[in-house]
DNA sequence: CGTCTGGTTGAACGTTATCAACTTTCGTGG
DNA sequence: CCACGAAAGTTGATAACGTTCAACCAGACG
């Protein structure tokens, strides 16, 4: 199967949006844009972009931070992609959860001030540290950020439940597409296309996030491809089907 | 097996606190217990109870709220178990959880304003209500409050996680003991037996929470009875070694 | 050019699901 | 209080899905 692949991909890297616009709009951190729709005013802004001050540049394969470590910072991811991951008492890794730019880590450590998983960068990768007890000062002044904070959690919430029906109720076949319709539109919303998809997670990752082995989930790209669900080229991906996928994830059979 | 099960399980009702010790450290409802420990004045207590005055009773296999309800509320377990589930495409349920006394339902409304799952009594309950909007206009004037709230969010995030890692992982074994050493661990934090336990809930609920079939419990059932881990008579349990338990729940080989 | 890593494919195996029969328990009404 | 029927739970036989083990392939890199 060396043949080239037909389609060019875009590598995700050129927003639909264009990037001074997305800079705009973003400021200096993304936890700004979330905010934005809340009505913050101007002076809020101001006083926002102080807490979320510093950035960070995480290389490819680093540790932003790791299980135990104590909490202090949240931290938005700007850009590139993370795995969130715990490591299980037979060496195993069960990856949690991949972020992408926009999205908030480190929401678990909360409770107990320690990290509850490790988090790496899979790709060179920036991210904005957020002091949570400074965020915590903001929020008695300003509700409708605090507001937008515990939508955050909630959400958070919601998308693990998400994830245990998918681990508990699933088949392989559900459990993938579900995982590309999710990655599709978290790509769409953030104005990159929802069907060519450049993945920046190996084999082995998908399974250690979906429960099955790097086998399983080369097999199912194969079955994809040959219902003509899918054109795979290592990492690149063209959904061709993307209402099909849709159903799958749902509980429709696989027709070859 | 018609023989007589020779221990007497108490059946979770009594307390080993002293249950007007209880009462009074609880006051109206859990969550106010919660605060305790977090440094609020007594008028800022008084304040919490005007939140949380409506005590709502419902009665076994009633639904607390359903999926798409809108929400208003947060619901505090007062008295009695709950089961929260979301009903699968092809009909299935999958149990997201089961809460006891002193947990609290509806946290992942918060960010769609719906609650995503049904929350149903397993036996007679008694909930507070607390009415989220006013619950909001107090973390404005009582951070330990907030902070308190913030805790609890951070801690279901991490309970899903661990779930996550239970269904993505481990063997119907595992799951299993998994299962028991929660439940016991989480009974003997409100001071009753951790070892004696009545299950609220049937075999096919705790399939649908582990990600299993009903046969499937019921067959571990008997293997561990037969290991010597277990003394079963219907939903009475007694766990005859914790520790292995516990062990076989970190991923040690069930040796008959 | 050879090695190494990541990915694919095949065959055998194992765990859990499925299907079916059976037993026990529980609630209800006689 | 007993008898009946429904619901819940157990057990066995078989099948299916995914894992494991192993071989192989392709591209990246020194």
């Amino acid at each position: 199967m060396g043949e080239q692949i037909s389609f060019k991909s875009n590598d995700n890297t050129k927003a639909l949006l264009d990037l001074e616009e997305l800079k705009a709009r973003c400021g200096k951190c993304n936890l700004r844009e979330l905010c934005l729709p809340v009505g913050l005013t101007q002076n809020d802004m101001e006083r926002l972009d102080q807490v979320i001050r510093k950035r960070q540049r995480v290389e490819k394969g680093a540790l932003l931070y790791r299980q135990y470590d104590s909490f202090t910072c949240l931290y938005a991811v700007r850009l590139g992609h993370f795995k969130t991951y715990q490591v299980t008492h037979d060496g195993a890794q069960h990856i949690t959860g991949f972020q992408m730019a926009g999205e908030i880590l480190g929401l678990d450590a909360i409770n107990s001030g320690k990290h509850q998983c490790d988090a790496k960068a899979l790709e060179d990768s920036e991210v904005c540290e957020i002091h949570f007890a400074e965020l915590q000062k903001l929020f008695a002044e300003m509700p409708a950020l605090l507001r937008q904070f515990q939508r955050l959690m909630s959400q958070e919430i919601t998308r693990d439940q998400s994830i245990m029906l998918l681990l508990g109720n699933m088949t392989a076949d559900q459990r993938f597409a579900a995982f590309l319709v999710n990655l599709s539109s978290r790509y769409a919303a953030r104005g990159y296309s929802g069907t060519s998809i450049q993945l920046r997670m190996g084999r082995e990752e998908i399974g250690d996030y979906l429960g099955l082995t790097i086998e399983s989930i080369s097999r199912v790209i194969t079955r994809f491809k040959k219902a003509g669900l899918l054109e795979v080229a290592n990492r690149e991906l063209l959904i061709l089907d993307l209402p099909r996928m849709r159903n799958l994830a749902a509980g429709a059979q696989l027709v070859a």
